[in-house]
DNA sequence: CCATTTGGATAC
DNA sequence: TATCCAAATGGA
């Protein structure tokens, strides 16, 4: 099918080109001077403007011969691979993104139409200096160092310790030469056949399956489960290795890009450089070099956040998703995907490996292993002589607690067990802030924002009320917004800076750290504090889920889960799938050295079936329940379900466009789907805007895509009303 | 009265 | 998305 569209377009041939303006599709244009050839990045003239655009494929033809445009200029840019092409096309018909945004997605990197930058190097020349200085002789030392290699002025400089005009001088007298040399380097060598750590036996087992799969050079996804410590990396960086041998590129993906500087010091360590990275952090720089050099092959290993799915490689072998459960793969804005299936789609296009890592995998991923669409490697040993820890729950019921109190009796009791032998105890609440709730004695008010329909959480540590859905902050009032009593405010409910308040009272002599996003304002900030935690500079860690993604406490024995029912309650489908690997990871931290863990979840259903399962570590009971009951209900994995979310400033409208939309359903019910809604959307209201949401609910195997497309496509949108589909969403209700 | 804002249509 | 154009608003 693809090779009958010609790939190369002579002078003045009709073609078509695809830019990233939200027009839904490609404008026809001629073939500039010279011919252009298929993939090519371009410069296309566009009303008064000029846009960069990609060579799409002959015209579409429709359009005046006479009016059409000429292509301005040919980019110097590596032309987009057919692969590319065909990810983009079939990834937005899966998610019904038009194709303008996706290439946008493609393209996100600043400055791709410039030409390619210059910048002056230095390296040593044939000259002999007029006079032997000190500092001159220290340049020629750097230069000679480097082994021929070129460097810039101020890396120069600073390399031998002189100001720039030494260097300068030099140059001058024709001792070092100067030249021009691209902006953007490649990314250093790294090198596969560097010995790697000693693996265990099952690791090494699992390492060599691997790698059998990448010898294959064909399509295959491999769900990589392992415990907490049972060193999944270790094992997916030999599948890298064989990656980088064969000469093919890799793409390790994190979910919290900003914690992943221990990840890319074990890269360093086991490759011997540093492997480039994406995520919303790199510098513009960076970021164009990045890209300009995957799509050069110039970069052999990309460490990214999702988005670097969409970097133009040339030869992908290998994609790994670390954590592949974690709900941050889901992109909630914009265009609307989910990185671990889009990477599963790229390797299939590329005759890639796929490698999903996790300790505790989604149910979507235990279900294709179940039905054979995924191989599955199990690491069941754990490094060294660490233990799973113990496992009990505290039924609060039995708890004698006043309600401004949230950990109990048994549970102080074993904190003050770890902290007289010195380790480390874990409290955690996956609660952000001082306090959930902030509400007036006086008239019962709860201070919401004005923005949304979320409440506003006090923050003592900012000493403000943060509403956590859009941001908005304001100074924690003094009396009532709504009956303007004067300090009749109380907080209700706790956050984790309510818990560290609880645990300085109860244990006046323990040194207690926080743990919790909005404490820390830099990456770097919060691996220091991480840092320090590990090395045992504190007694008792208040934390939110931030604790729960992968970082090593050896101290740490002891995990006290203060509420192991938030997130059982609610009608959220993933609610439970959620608690499960919530609490496993939490768990997990407990005892990960050689000192045996334990771990208490405070609760108030014991015989609630996932509290049963964490307990047991029967986990695959637990999917196989979970996975009867969504079969039973029709969702997914088992059943397709699509969100669609209407949005205006103005309330009647954004309810008549759903109500027009729920009643003109018919080519949704033709294929068997059915339609809920429209009802206020999980966030009624974000940034001004009221949001409406329809459910639509079909059997597996529904082609679902053209026919929501069909149904959403009826209404002509006007004014600030806008449409998003949501396939595959992550909330339900 | 003109100047400025706002909304809709258009781009090959 | 960026731009143009016409219609609508509004200040003096």
């Amino acid at each position: 099918m693809l090779a009958e569209t010609p790939s190369f377009f002579a002078a003045g041939d009709r073609i078509a080109v695809l830019t990233t303006q939200p027009l839904g599709g490609v404008l026809d244009y001629r073939a500039p001077e010279g011919g252009v050839a298929t993939g090519s990045f371009v410069e296309v003239p566009l009303g008064p403007r000029r846009v960069m655009g990609v060579v799409w494929g002959p015209g579409e033809g429709g359009f005046d011969a006479a009016k059409l445009r000429r292509v301005g200029a040919v980019l110097d840019i590596p032309p987009m691979r057919l692969e590319m092409r065909d990810f983009l096309i079939r990834a937005g018909a899966y998610t019904l993104t038009p194709l303008p945004q996706m290439l946008r997605l493609a393209t996100r990197a600043p400055g791709l139409g410039q030409p390619p930058g210059m910048r002056k190097v230095y390296r040593a020349g044939d000259g002999r200096p007029d006079r032997e200085t000190a500092a001159r002789s220290r340049v020629m030392d750097a230069l000679s160092e480097m082994g021929g290699l070129a460097l810039t002025l101020s890396e120069l400089a600073q390399m031998a310790g002189v100001s720039t005009s030494v260097v300068k001088g030099l140059v001058k007298q024709g001792v070092v030469r100067e030249e021009q040399s691209p902006r953007d380097t490649p990314f250093p060598r790294l090198d596969p056949s560097l010995p790697s750590k000693a693996l265990a036996e099952d690791q090494a087992a699992a390492a060599e399956v691997l790698r059998d799969g990448l010898k294959s050079r064909r399509y295959g996804t491999t769900l990589l489960k392992g415990v907490t410590g049972s060193g999944k990396t270790e094992v997916y960086l030999e599948a890298v290795a064989e990656c980088l041998r064969q000469g093919r590129q890799a793409l390790v993906l994190l979910p919290e890009i900003a914690l992943s500087a221990e990840f890319l010091t074990r890269v360093e360590a086991r490759f011997g450089a540093r492997p480039a990275e994406w995520h919303s952090g790199v510098t513009q720089t960076e970021r164009r070099r990045t890209w300009a050099m995957v799509a050069e092959n110039g970069a052999q290993l990309v460490v990214g956040a999702r988005s670097a799915l969409f970097l133009p490689f040339q030869d992908l072998g290998l994609i790994v998703v670390d954590e592949e459960h974690d709900t941050s793969y889901k992109q909630e804005d914009g265009v609307l995907y989910n990185a671990r299936d889009m990477a599963v789609l790229r390797a299939s296009i590329n005759d890639a490996r796929v490698v999903l890592a996790s300790a505790t995998p989604s149910l979507e991923s235990w279900a294709n292993a179940e039905a054979g669409k995924y191989d599955r490697l199990t690491l069941t040993s754990r490094f060294g002589t660490a233990a799973l820890p113990d496992m009990r729950s505290l039924d609060m019921r039995s708890e004698d607690l006043p309600s401004d109190r949230w950990v109990s009796n048994t549970l102080a009791r074993a904190v003050q067990v770890r902290i007289d032998r010195g380790e480390q105890a874990l409290l955690f609440l996956n609660r952000r802030g001082y306090a959930p709730v902030t509400i007036c004695r006086a008239c019962g008010h709860q201070i919401g924002c004005k923005h949304c329909d979320a409440r506003m959480v006090e923050h003592r540590f900012l000493k403000r009320l943060v509403c956590h859905q859009c941001g908005e902050t304001e100074p924690r009032p003094e009396t009532c917004p709504a009956c303007e009593v004067e300090g009749k405010l109380a907080a209700v409910g706790p956050g984790v800076e309510r818990l560290a308040e609880e645990a300085r009272a109860l244990f006046p002599e323990a040194r207690i750290a926080v743990l919790s996003s909005d404490m820390y304002t830099t990456a770097r900030q919060l691996k220091a504090e991480i840092a320090a935690i590990a090395a045992g500079e504190a007694d008792i860690i208040v934390g939110t889920q931030l604790v729960a993604k992968g970082h090593n406490f050896p101290l740490l024995t002891l995990v006290g889960v203060i509420d192991a029912d938030l997130g059982l309650q609610g009608s959220d489908l993933r609610a439970a799938e959620r608690t499960f690997q919530l609490m496993r990871q939490v768990a997990g931290r407990a005892g990960r050295a050689e000192k045996p863990g334990i771990a208490l979840l405070q609760t108030y259903q014991p015989e609630h079936p996932v509290i049963r399962a964490i307990l047991s570590g029967d986990e695959e009971g637990f999917w196989r329940a979970e996975a009867r009951e969504r079969e039973a209900a029709g969702v997914p994995p088992y059943g397709r379900m699509a969100g669609i979310v209407l949005s205006s400033e103005d309330v009647q409208r954004v309810f008549d466009l759903g109500n027009a939309l729920a009643r003109n359903a018919q080519m949704l019910r033709a294929v068997g789907a059915e339609v809920y809604g429209p009802a206020p959307a999980p966030i009624a209201k974000v940034r001004g805007r009221h949001r409406v949401r329809l459910l639509v609910k079909a059997p597996k195997g529904t082609a679902l895509q053209p026919a929501l497309a069909d149904w959403v496509g009826q209404f002509k949108l006007k004014g600030d009303l806008r449409v998003s589909v949501d396939i595959d969403p992550q909330s339900f209700f």
